[in-house]
DNA sequence: CCTCAGTAGTGCC
DNA sequence: GGCACTACTGAGG
């Protein structure tokens, strides 16, 4: 993997619990949350075994806020860019999970059909796990197709959180706006 | 409820 | 290349 780049993280406290920001050349690289510091500066090795490693830094302080910022209130497409590296299939799943919308969910199946890989569910949720930035690329959205909300890297607890803080919002939002639920990537 | 096989991408050896 | 991992799923008991 070549992730032998220079990364400035920052570790800062959010609604979601510790949450680690990380940049590379000015691109958002991580998103990660976490109980303590020490877990997540675990993760972050573990992610970029060979990058070299900096806590704070300006360019991290300036994507980091707006990222902190986006995360309590998402009303806007966040501007940070992305630096997403991956397999062609991680890619390809992350792409996908980008297009569930706020409010609703999707299974492991829908994903893998959507991909056009229906075979590959279990590889599909492998993917899901290995999602860098969590929130931005919404792998929380994605539930068992018998609706229970299966598992999430950063605790499943944070998973419901986060859907329904996104059902509420989505619900005194437009009610008008048809809301596909479960499954609608299946027409 | 529970178990089980089918199944496919990834990481480590 | 082999092998053991999974945030899965549908069928069968």
């Amino acid at each position: 993997m070549q992730n032998t780049t220079d990364i400035q993280f920052l570790i800062v406290p959010s609604s979601l619990g510790q949450t680690l920001i990380a940049t590379s050349a000015n691109k958002l690289c991580a998103l990660f949350f976490g109980d303590d510091r020490q877990s997540l500066l675990h993760a972050l090795r573990a992610r970029f075994a060979y990058a070299t490693l900096q806590e704070g830094g300006a360019e991290v302080a300036a994507s980091g806020a707006k990222v902190a910022a986006w995360l309590e209130a998402p009303v806007a497409a966040l501007d940070v860019p992305l630096d997403l590296r991956g397999t062609e299939f991680q890619q390809s799943v992350w792409n996908a999970l980008r297009e569930i919308p706020a409010g609703s969910t999707a299974s492991y199946t829908d994903i893998a059909n959507r991909i056009g890989r229906p075979k590959s569910v279990r590889a599909v949720a492998q993917a899901c796990g290995a999602n860098p930035v969590a929130v931005i690329v919404p792998c929380h959205r994605v539930i068992r197709s018998d609706g229970a909300l299966s598992g999430y890297r950063w605790g499943v607890g944070r998973k419901r959180v986060l859907l329904e803080r996104e059902m509420a919002w989505s619900n005194d939002q437009d009610q008008s706006r048809v809301r596909p639920c479960q499954a609608f990537f299946n027409a």
